[in-house]
RNA sequence: UCCCCAGUAGCUCAGUCGGUAGAGCAGAUGGCUGUUAACCAUCGAGUCCGCGGUUCGAGUCCGUGCUGGGGAGCCA
């Protein structure tokens, strides 16, 4: 006999004779004749009621059945008489398929999201952490959707880079030295002798990979891990998080931000559309504003204003901030918190930023003064995206390089896409995390993603 | 890395002026009941985060370390 998913089977439109179940109880309680279980198995966050009457042969082992056992139930579907449901299964027979002892830690109550992170490997259990984890996946979807549908191809850009490439914040080193006994050359560590005989490090973004396939195959995009070693101790940063990378080519940094607010309001759109049951419990658990937050994201345009006229707005504001603030500094994070949520109260997309404080690869501008780079603020959670229109111009590029003082050998291949064929080229990278976080409501980013890595802490 | 706050029963917390530990939930047992965070009664449950100090006496005061949370920086 075949499974049922729990979810097929509560939005049936008739009763059904025969039916088999598996999952985990959540909650049982006794009546004189029969018992309630509340059974769960992960496909929606609605619980089956069980009703097990006491003529079931293993009727004394049912009564055991605590919190987060699992068992295996065939029985009848049919209309409950009871106010908080339509159908129940009632039982024909029950296998206890591997019972949970009193100590298990999920209690029928709510826990705190700290104490639910010191178990993370059973947290996806509750019906809070189970909706944020389908919500996840489907999530995962539609990106992969949004992209196919734009004719988009999903390229695979290594997770191990050679050397300090990018230069975006400290790295993961990857070696296959024993610790215990590094070769040295001269006092310095001999990576010679190393498994890929030079320097390697976790990536920190696929992003020159990617911009080498948008030039063969047109429009990419990258999506999978990225690491960061970086000792960040806030509820938005992870050391191993998720991002998304677009690059286009024959794209300018009109068209990048075009594709950029598109990408967030059909994500956004989507989950609202294909995860609405999972969505009601965060609007009301989790973040009562969350749904007119995302109601405004998704009527009208994002703003959208160049870096000097977002630093005039702030010094006209007559606020009061921490930081002072004058064109080739950084908006603060209480700049751009005050563009979105107080002075807009949108979206906001701040494009053309200083040449002195962004990096090498953004296109120079011909004022000689900003590069086409651009950054989406989100009400809540700040930057979630950054992009650029990239340098396409080789002399231009490598005078950049040398600006920074950056190493052109470790680049050559980088150079080498500007020095045939070259054209004009944009893309941005989304926190796939800070998504999760602004369409869930959830506050800290550990809570979003399965085991999450921080600074002293990889215990699952 | 810096600033602030917290750490007491399995969980969430209270604990007065420094006088030796308490509630709700969970668990166990019994009762009741088409219940639904079920209900009622009884019971058990503690390295008061660790170390050091002050004191006749420390959960409480001081120092220090660890862990967690919030904010900042960096960023996605």
């Amino acid at each position: 006999m075949i499974r049922s998913k729990i979810n097929e089977l509560l939005s049936l439109e008739s009763s059904l004779d025969k039916a088999l179940v598996k999952g985990w109880v959540r909650t049982r309680r006794d009546s004189k004749s029969f018992s309630f279980i509340e059974l769960n198995d992960g496909s929606c966050l609605k619980n089956l009621q069980i009703i097990a009457a006491d003529t079931i042969e293993n009727y004394e082992q049912i009564k055991t059945l605590s919190t987060g056992s699992s068992i295996s139930v065939i029985g009848r579907m049919l209309e409950s008489p009871g106010k908080s449901q339509k159908w129940e299964l009632h039982a024909t027979s029950i296998d206890i398929i591997g019972l949970a002892t009193e100590i298990y830690p999920l209690q029928k109550k709510r826990h705190t999201d700290e104490f639910l992170r010191t178990m993370a490997h059973l947290r996806p259990r509750t019906n809070k952490y189970g909706a944020t984890f389908r919500i996840r996946s489907e999530l995962s979807f539609a990106i992969h959707q949004f992209f196919r549908e734009k004719g988009f191809r999903y390229v695979h850009t290594p997770i191990i880079t050679g050397s300090d490439c990018e230069g975006a914040g400290e790295l993961f080193h990857v070696t296959a030295f024993d610790l215990g006994d590094i070769p040295k050359n001269a006092g310095s560590i001999d990576f010679s002798m190393d498994f890929f005989g030079k320097e390697a490090n976790l990536t920190v973004s696929g992003q020159l990979s990617a911009e080498m396939f948008a030039l063969a195959l047109g429009d990419v995009y990258t999506f999978g891990p990225t690491f960061r070693a970086e000792n960040s101790n806030t509820r938005r940063h992870a050391a191993e998080f998720w991002m998304v990378e677009p690059e286009m080519a024959f794209c300018d940094l009109d068209e990048n931000m075009n594709l950029a607010e598109d990408f967030i309001k059909s994500l956004t759109s989507h989950i609202l559309n294909q995860c609405s049951e999972d969505m009601e419990l965060f609007a009301q658990f989790v973040d009562k504003g969350l749904m007119s937050r995302l109601e405004n994201t998704l009527s009208g345009e994002f703003i959208r204003i160049s870096y000097e006229d977002a630093v005039a707005i702030i010094n006209q504001s007559g606020h009061e901030f921490e930081y002072e603030l004058s064109f080739g500094k950084a908006l603060q994070a209480e700049h751009e918190r005050f563009l979105t949520e107080k002075h807009f109260d949108k979206p906001v997309i701040v494009y053309n930023y200083p040449k002195e404080i962004s990096p090498f690869y953004m296109r120079l501008n011909d004022n000689d003064r900003t590069v086409a780079g651009m950054d989406v603020l989100l009400p809540t959670i700040g930057e979630i995206i950054g992009g650029s229109q990239r340098e396409e111009r080789m002399d231009i590029l490598i005078s950049r390089m040398e600006e920074l003082g950056l190493n052109k050998q470790d680049y050559w291949w980088y150079i080498d896409s500007r020095r045939f064929g070259s054209v004009p080229h944009s893309g941005f990278g989304l926190g796939f995390e800070r998504m999760m976080m602004f369409l869930t409501g959830i506050s800290n980013i550990r809570d979003v993603i399965p085991f999450p890595r921080t600074p002293k802490s990889i215990d699952f």
